[in-house]
DNA sequence: TGGGGATTT
């Protein structure tokens, strides 16, 4: 069978699949490599000569790693290096026994424990003045204490993450300052302003291993370990600071709810923006309040300046310099109103952006493209696969890029099949699939290495793309495709389609293949597809629904959105649907000002609509409140049920949830999911397992549960004492009713042909198949998520009656 | 009859 496979696929064209890129594609590489050269001349700041060399590593011809540029000084100063920290002097407690480690940690403890740290960050050292970016180190500081914005690109591996604040900590500028702020009544108070670098990310793990890391490097303890400790993290549910803490890692969320309380960010010095170019919203807000901070007057900060670096693997200079330069701009124009500025003059070379370009630490990675383009890519993944094991040396496992857990399984089984069947003399083969809905421990399989003689083929969604790293590939196989989430302004409707991955994204999944020694990148489409590709992926905020960003703008102030620096500006028509939706739900004035039920809305973790809900549930007593939190958990998280991919799965599944199922809808039976599992207080684990619940869905749950009773009770929602021993049955219509004050908009009515009509719209909408409501018949639904996937589904979905619907729609 | 991937004092 496998040579049948093989022959098959050799007999299509198999020189082209096998054979080194074509001229066509060293031509057309050549010619881009052209093309940035001349828009690197036309920059106008320092450069090293690295910015000339081809940057996505799209042909490098290379064997061996990037080579590292060298350092432009001889003797690194004192605060490059490791232990300059303030270490104890060695005491007795010092050489003590290694009991006080297990003990509970106290300051003295730790004190112990700096010797080792201290040796271990030297060791580190070692390994820091190989990055790529570490003979960078000067250029750096030097251009950022002439410079209010720096833009760097570093490709991956070239250590900008971990470096670059332990670079800044211990510049002149970023020492906690004393400072007068001006209070609204005229007078100044004051303050200590800065001290602090703040490095966002978008995602939770990588914030949290970068600060484990970066305090490693320095021979610090980590976060609240001690309150010696220089190095931080901030992610939701897990914030480890000490008072001294000069380096913080947090997600962009954190930093948007930091400004929320502190817009000035008066705690920090600098904030390093990592990972742009993924841009999620979060990123493109955050850009957006730094420009307006950097550009302004900062009298928040009491005239201390804020030193901003912006981040990016792949960035696209012109726009981000043009976005900072235009902020500046505007602000020279107004102060020009002002006064006749000559004191404007001085201050120029701050407001010109610096830029840095660090080259990356990675192999080079041949690209293959497919001759003919490809209508079944499961198929052609397939034949690809086989082809890499059968002529291709071993060590070097394979990472197939596909759309979603259903291509993953299917070419799971093919492949298998295929193994089976293969020559035994040749290496084995051991499938893994990779996607977010995949069990944990599933999921960490990848990890392993493969048993002896065994080549490992991993099959993923693009979480392999930027939140899992594989090590061990040498190979990836990319069908060119990803499932998309695009928000319809017009129909309110979220699509969840396949399209085509853009080049940046490409490059990325390229790039995987060349992490640890040289690698081959076959691509499932032709080269005339592949430049047909967008340059980057659509922004998201380009993507979604934007009434909970508009939230958050309203009320850090911004009352104008109009004039806010969106980094790509969304359309105005979904910025006046968002509008309108907020105004739907009281967040909003008339005036289009920010209401006190706005205001109480965003600072709950929550969308705008369950925030509403949460409200809403308030004003029925504690009791509805207590009960719609615990929904609003489970609304908030991934699928709290399994997956029931077989009919027999879905029997059983059906069966073991039975005590759990609600007639009502998936509001209720959430409801009494949570309820069981709270109340299961000697193996929740076992209990998930016995109900096919996801343990760790139901984890986040009671995170999510625990933050919101919490604060209820600060926002006075909730008693003090209640919450815990809350038993009474729930009230099914006032539960709904909570939810309708959000989701009014969000119903359906039966029709006589059977099917349910939008109450809004009358569009169809089907039952989602995962509902427990799917396939009755009801006189009207309300639904959390309208998706279209391959027709329209309604998912998170209740039986309600019209004239409920009727009154929350009238308001 | 079906769920790309993140994230929030």
């Amino acid at each position: 069978m496998p040579e049948k496979v093989h022959t098959h696929f050799g007999d299509s064209d198999e020189d082209s699949f096998t054979q080194t890129p074509n001229p066509v594609s060293d031509q057309v590489a050549g010619q881009e490599i052209a093309r940035k050269k001349r828009r690197s001349k036309k920059r106008k700041h320092d450069e090293t000569a690295d910015n000339t060399q081809p940057r996505n590593g799209e042909s490098i011809p290379d064997p061996e790693p990037v080579p590292i540029a060298k350092p432009t000084i001889k003797e690194f100063t004192p605060e490059g290096k490791p232990g300059d920290i303030p270490q104890p002097p060695p005491t007795k407690t010092q050489v003590a026994k290694h009991e006080t480690k297990s003990k509970p940690k106290s300051f003295s403890d730790t004190k112990t424990n700096f010797a080792p740290l201290r040796e271990r960050a030297n060791a580190l050292y070692e390994l820091r003045k190989k990055l790529p970016i570490f003979g960078h180190a000067d250029e750096i500081r030097h251009k950022l204490r002439a410079h209010d914005v720096m833009l760097l690109v570093g490709e991956t591996g070239s250590g900008k993450s971990t470096q670059i604040p332990q670079f800044l900590v211990n510049e002149f500028w970023c020492r906690p300052t004393p400072a007068q702020i001006p209070k609204e009544d005229g007078s100044t108070r004051s303050a200590t302003v800065g001290g602090c670098i703040a490095i966002t990310q978008p995602r939770r793990v990588a914030a949290i291993t970068l600060a484990r890391r970066v305090a490693e490097e320095m021979g610090t303890p980590l976060g609240s370990s001690s309150p010696a400790s220089k190095v931080g993290y901030a992610v939701r549910f897990d914030t480890s600071v000490s008072p001294s803490t000069r380096i913080k890692f947090l997600t962009e969320g954190m930093l948007l709810q930091e400004m929320l309380h502190d817009p000035w960010l008066t705690k920090y010095s600098a904030v390093v923006v990592d990972e742009v170019h993924e841009r999620g919203i979060n990123v493109d807000l955050t850009v957006g309040f730094l420009r307006n901070l950097v550009s302004g007057k900062k009298e928040g900060r009491g005239g201390v300046p804020l030193k901003v670096v912006v981040m990016s693997a792949t960035a696209d200079m012109e726009s981000l310099t043009g976005f900072f330069q235009e902020g500046f701009k505007i602000q020279e124009r107004e102060q020009k109103h002002v006064s006749n500025g000559d004191a404007a003059e001085k201050k120029e070379t701050a407001k010109e952006i610096a830029a840095c370009h660090i080259k990356g630490r990675q192999f080079p990675v041949k690209t293959i493209y497919s001759p003919e383009p490809v209508h079944d890519f499961v198929d052609a993944a397939l034949k690809v696969i086989f082809q890499i094991h059968y002529k291709e040396p071993m060590p070097g496992d394979i990472l197939v890029f596909l759309t979603g857990q259903e291509t993953v399984e299917a070419l799971e089984h093919l492949v298998n099949e295929y193994a089976t069947g293969m020559d035994p003399s040749l290496p084995r083969i051991q499938v893994l699939p990779l996607f977010a809905a995949l069990p944990q421990v599933a999921q960490q399989r990848v990890f392993q290495p493969a048993p002896p003689r065994t080549r490992k083929v991993i099959l993923a969604t693009n979480i392999a793309e930027t939140s899992v790293t594989v090590s061990g590939v040498r190979y990836v196989v990319d069908c060119g495709k990803a499932k998309v989430k695009q928000f319809r302004t017009r129909l309110g409707l979220d699509s969840l389609l396949v399209k085509p991955i853009s080049k940046s994204a490409a490059i990325q999944r390229k790039g995987r293949a060349g992490r640890e020694a040289p690698g081959q990148c076959f691509r499932l489409y032709t080269e005339k597809d592949y430049l047909t590709l967008d340059e980057t992926n659509t922004p998201e905020i380009l993507r979604c629904d934007l009434s909970q960003a508009l939230l958050n703008m309203k009320a850090r102030g911004v009352d104008d959105i109009v004039r806010f620096p969106f980094l790509t500006r969304p359309p105005r028509e979904a910025l006046e649907k968002a509008l309108l939706q907020l105004l739907n739900i009281d967040a909003l004035q008339d005036s289009g000002k920010i209401s006190d039920i706005g205001l109480q809305i965003a600072k709950l973790p929550l969308t705008p609509t369950l925030g509403r809900v949460l409200l809403a549930a308030a004003e029925n007593g504690p009791d509805c409140l207590i009960d719609v939190i615990d929904i609003i958990s489970c609304l908030s998280v991934e699928n709290i049920f399994l997956n029931t991919t077989s009919e027999e799965k879905k029997e059983a599944a059906e069966m073991a949830r039975r005590d759990l199922y609600r007639r009502e809808g998936d509001h209720l039976t959430m409801l009494a999911t949570v309820r069981a599992y709270a109340s299961e207080n000697a193996d929740r684990k076992a209990w998930a397992e016995r109900h096919l619940v996801s343990h760790r869905a139901m984890q986040s749950v009671m995170d999510v549960r625990k933050q919101l009773r919490t604060q209820c009770r600060q926002a006075k929602l909730l008693p003090r004492d209640d919450g815990s021993n809350h038993t009474s049955d729930p009230a099914p219509i006032l539960i709904l009713q909570s939810f309708l004050r959000g989701f009014g908009t969000n119903t359906a009515r039966l029709v006589p042909d059977g099917s349910y009509r939008t109450v809004v719209g009358n569009q169809t909408v089907a039952i989602h198949p995962s509902s427990v409501l799917y396939g009755k018949k009801v006189e009207a639904i309300m639904y959390n998520e309208f998706v279209f996937t391959n027709r329209s589904y309604a998912r998170g979905v209740s039986a309600v009656q019209m004239d409920w619907v009727g009154e929350a729609l009238a308001g």
